[in-house]
DNA sequence: CAGTCCAAATTGGTATGACCAATTAGGTTA
DNA sequence: TAACCTAATTGGTCATACCAATTTGGACTG
């Protein structure tokens, strides 16, 4: 981890845990590299950053805390990278969102997109269908078919949208995976409407079947994080009695 | 504008064009501060900035220039603002996929939204049944009525993106507004619609009346981009004729 | 001739120190 | 009390230098 990253970090965790107000204002860079051991050079390459994520605006005079709902959609990876278990509220918001994105991306596909890119997505849709998979193969396969609704969908913002909240999200939730029971046997149904509403151009058939794959996804990543806390909790007592 | 903005317009202005292809490397920190006058702390400034864009991955032995479509949202805006006219499609786009946004907006707000929530929003829509309202106040009236819904939402990943496709699109919407006409009565019967959702809590009557101000606003746009384009083409002969 | 490997050149990362211009803050004055 | 002005602070830019990682090109080897 490179300085301006170090540093980065710091102030990003000191702004999100709300050591730094919104509206108040960051110390100077001077100080900053005094107390982070850096060079100011480093130190304007972090607040670079903190300006790019938009949790702070930098003018000649001073940088100043700007609130999280200003920000940028990047803050949203080092809010869910803050803890030791991503936030859950923030985890479903973002799988509904998600599904809305989806739902534009199946009206322009079912509407729009050739022969060959139905086809595509079929053949993509088919192996969900197996109720053999290995959670890995399937949680891999679920990925590939949304990623490839939404590139076939055509819509660059909506690409890009879909692209970073996948970035944000992947990485924070190793931690929770694990903990995720899984039957593919309840997605099979899914698949075969997914299916269906490809081969019949039916963009509500096709976001109705997303909606579905939404609610298990919500409903597997709840007991996760349940499960997942209740483990938590073990291991803490386990440090207070050594 | 600063130098390192000045340099990093150019460089991205360089990348979208074209002049820099896809996977090529960018000329050294060093060459660009040559070329662009500027000292190499500058240059990096400004390489900062394409790396959060996303059009760049910077490392040590290079810089190299990535694909649009794996960049940040932000490039959106610099997309748009490339030309005299912004991309049409791309605006056609970025409608749609706020209309997306809007849809799961409404879903929260009718379904878990406060009662004073939804008076909030009534209040808003309250003005746009009126059909003598001028082009400019009718046009802040409905952004005012967006955000509050989005916002009033509570869900973070959608108001990070409502905000920054609203920021990326309204400055490069500024030379198309002159050309939008505007006819107040076809908002009305939305209006209605709004408010009749509003108060009976369902959403698929929100949502529909969402899809219906899409439509109208995509058509607008759309006379407007003829428009547009016609009297630019005369200006065009007339500099050609001088 | 093709492939491998190694060393030199190139490139980004960081540091020091200095000066300018814009903003801010605090004291002064009307 | 309020407007104003000055001095201190702060970000913006610059010049230079050294380090570490990467790239590159040529020598070497099969």
């Amino acid at each position: 981890m490179s300085k301006h990253e170090e540093i980065a970090a710091g102030l990003i965790e000191d702004i999100l845990t709300g050591r730094y107000r919104v509206g108040e204002r960051l110390p100077s860079e001077r100080d900053l590299a005094a107390r982070f051991d850096a060079n100011r050079g480093s130190v304007r390459e972090a607040m670079k950053k903190l300006e790019q994520i938009g949790l702070a605006d930098v003018q000649p005079g001073g940088a100043r805390v700007r609130d999280k709902e200003e920000a940028s959609l990047d803050v949203i990876g080092h809010i869910l990278a803050r803890d030791e278990l991503p936030d859950e509220n923030l985890i479903e918001q973002i799988l509904l969102v998600m599904t809305g994105l989806i739902a534009i991306a199946a009206v322009q596909v079912t509407s729009h997109g050739s022969e060959e890119t139905i086809n595509d997505l079929r053949a993509l849709v088919e192996p969900l269908k197996s109720k053999e998979l290995s959670k890995e193969s399937h949680t891999i396969a679920r990925i590939e078919l949304i990623n490839h609704f939404v590139q076939a969908s055509g819509n660059l913002p909506l690409q890009l949208i879909g692209r970073a909240l996948f970035q944000q999200m992947a990485p924070n939730l190793s931690k929770l995976l694990p903990h995720v029971t899984f039957d593919p046997s309840a997605f099979s149904p899914i698949a075969d409407q997914l299916d269906s509403g490809l081969k019949t151009r039916n963009a509500d058939t096709v976001t109705s079947a997303f909606t579905r794959l939404y609610e298990i996804n919500r409903e597997n990543m709840m007991n996760a994080f349940s499960e997942a806390r209740s483990q938590l909790e073990l291991k803490n007592k386990e440090v207070n009695i050594k």
